[in-house]
RNA sequence: GAUUCAGUAGCUCAGCUGGUAGAGCACAUCCCUUUUAAGGAUGGGGUCCAGGGUUCGAACCCCUGCUGAAUCACCA
């Protein structure tokens, strides 16, 4: 089961070995007293000081008797300068001409002991006195490069290569690093902002009975025990408002979420969303919170509230534009929606060139128009508010027109990043809400919601007091804030098929090369021609056969005037 | 799901009209004691994604498949 190895990994191999006969141990088991890190290095220079780092080889440059190499630790890289004769004192010179020079490589890890110089080009460096072998790779690491005007060569660009091997990626490419730190400082600065605000953070389930809260497919498995079937969660708001229910004036939680439809740049299968509710609260508390939220997380996120993403120039600063559902397909279609029915819907919906089905009810009709016609106009962070009633099943009616519900969205770029809610805590109300959804499922609305969940209508029966609730769809937000177009840029280990490590044949021969040599085996020697017409390959076959054949240096074909004989060997 | 593009050395990529597979970096050996995309000399390294077809001959043309990307569709 051993993957071909390229010459330069059994080198590499083979540098193991001379280590361990040297008495280095390439994976020693002891601690390394680190107690700096490049960028210490570089802000607190001090000539002379002494220092110990640990980092990776990230370049090597060897001069003969001196060598200069960079050192790659988690803050980035300083250079370090091998001198031979003060690493090595004495006569014995090993240190430094074999173990420095020979048998350390590209990738490795290594523990440095020195103290810091300025080199005569003006570079910040560490003599080193001593160095230790803290892990050898055995693999070369893609190494780009890059030249004094911040071009790169040679970058490890390929996506499905990076994707798969996040762990290269993000040893090589800094600025893959940098979008990570941003995602942690994101979650971060929003916890914060919660914590300040005294909400309160909690855990829910992700094995759910019934996968509720929105409209997805989950996905689903099995427990063997209960042996009943159970979904993976699509949302976590029915657990948490069973907690607002229980007492708590504000809970949150980041929340994995699964959902078994398709895949690209926009969607993964599984995704973090942050889902807040607040007591006592109603939609319109929640976008002031909410734009308070986004300029401060941009704001620790990037040191400003302006972000770019693509061609367009973003600020979070608040407070952000507020329009009716109703207003904006109002401004970009010039229909208004009010009071129509579903076949008035759906007749101007056709007349947009929008493409339209008997299954669609009036909320999804003004969805579809929405989404078409309203939806890409809004850059700069915008709430859109007052959604058509049939389409927010959890929502609260709308205090003024009891055709719309109290719901806001947040459009950034013409994506959709965040949904807020009045929550509806009329358990009658919800029931029959729920009851609705069915029946659309039942019409073919593959958005509806299949399953009423009745213990979250017992929760509501005992009182839920008016709430507020947000949730944010985290990769979309860290994908706004870092200027990354693709979802997999936002994530460590963006969903992937699963990579083919299937082993090579080796020297086993393929069935062409079989049926040639098993022919040739009884002759020992034959004339081309002869030998295949005899084995009824077809030209293909036949070139490819004997051509391998030959690679493995069991035949030999031998021209001798006109004649082409193949030897067995 | 549809369309388009791509897959060649460890990495980034050339490869003309079908005619023995190339470069830079990396690697190996040697020279070089403050360099920085270090430099100089020499050398090794390939299942041209896989399978089939056409052809005297395929990395190249045709078909099928695999993998990925982009655009579109789908996706609160």
């Amino acid at each position: 089961m051993s993957l071909q190895l390229s010459e330069q990994e059994l080198v590499r191999r083979e540098k193991l070995t001379k280590l361990r006969v040297l008495g280095i141990n390439p994976y020693p088991a002891d601690l390394f007293p680190v107690n700096h890190l490049s960028d210490e290095i570089k802000n607190n220079y001090k000539e002379d000081k002494k220092v110990i780092i640990a980092g990776r080889l990230m370049a090597i440059n060897i001069q003969g008797k001196a060598s200069f190499a960079q050192l790659q630790d988690s803050a980035g890289r300083i250079q370090v300068y091998f001198n031979r004769d003060v690493l090595c004192e004495g006569e014995d010179k090993t240190m430094y001409n074999d173990v420095f020079k020979k048998l350390l490589d590209l990738g490795d890890f290594v523990g440095i002991e020195g103290d810091l110089f300025t080199t005569q080009v003006g570079e910040k460096t560490v003599r080193v006195t001593k160095f230790t072998l803290l892990s050898k790779a055995l693999k070369p690491l893609p190494v780009p490069k890059t030249d004094r005007e911040g071009n790169t060569y040679d970058g490890f660009t390929d996506p499905e290569m990076r994707y798969r091997q996040r762990y290269a990626d993000l040893t090589v490419n800094p600025h893959v690093k940098e979008v990570f730190v941003k995602r942690t400082k994101l979650f971060t600065a929003m916890r914060n902002f919660f914590n300040e605000a005294g909400y309160f953070e909690v855990e829910t389930p992700i094995l759910q009975p019934i996968a509720g809260g929105a409209a997805a497919r989950p996905f689903m498995t099995h427990h063997n025990s209960l042996d009943i079937p159970l979904y993976m969660r699509i949302a976590n708001e029915l657990y948490l408002k069973r907690l607002i229910v229980g007492g708590f004036d504000g809970v949150y939680e980041f929340s994995k979420n699964f959902r078994n439809e398709g895949m690209d740049r926009t969607h993964n299968p599984e995704f973090t969303a942050m889902e807040i509710y607040v007591a006592y609260k109603d939609y319109n508390w929640m976008m002031d919170f909410t734009e308070q939220l986004l300029e401060h997380c941009a704001i620790a996120v990037n040191g400003t509230s302006k972000s770019t993403f693509g061609e367009h120039k973003i600020d979070f600063k608040a407070p952000y534009k507020r329009v009716t559902m109703r207003q904006s397909i109002i401004d970009f279609t010039g229909f208004d929606i009010k009071g129509k029915t579903e076949d008035e819907l759906r007749a101007a919906a056709k007349s947009m060139n929008i493409e339209v089905n008997d299954t669609m009810g009036v909320g999804k009709l003004i969805d579809e128009i929405f989404g078409e016609k309203c939806e890409g106009n809004y850059i700069q962070p915008t709430f859109i508010t007052d959604y058509p009633k049939e389409m927010s099943p959890l929502c609260k009616e709308h205090r003024g027109d009891p055709s719309l519900t109290e719901r806001f969205e947040l459009m950034v770029c013409g994506k959709e990043i965040a949904n807020a809610y009045s929550e509806l805590n009329d358990p009658i109300d919800q029931r029959e809400r729920f009851e609705e959804q069915l029946k659309l499922a039942a019409k073919g609305d593959d958005e509806a919601g299949e399953f009423i969940d009745n213990d979250f209508l017992r929760a509501l029966e005992y009182g839920m007091p008016p709430t507020s609730g947000l949730g944010i769809g985290m990769d979309r937000l860290i994908m706004f804030l870092t200027n990354n177009p693709s979802i997999q840029e936002v994530l460590f280990f963006p969903q992937m098929k699963p990579e083919n490590f299937e082993t090579k044949k080796g020297p086993e021969l393929s069935d062409n090369e079989k049926v040639i040599y098993d022919i040739l085996i009884k002759e020992k020697s034959m004339e081309l021609n002869t030998l295949k017409e005899q084995t009824g390959l077809s030209n293909k076959q036949w070139d490819k056969g004997i051509k391998s054949l030959g690679k493995l240096e069991l035949t030999k074909v031998t021209k001798t005037d006109d004649v082409l004989t193949v030897d067995i060997l």
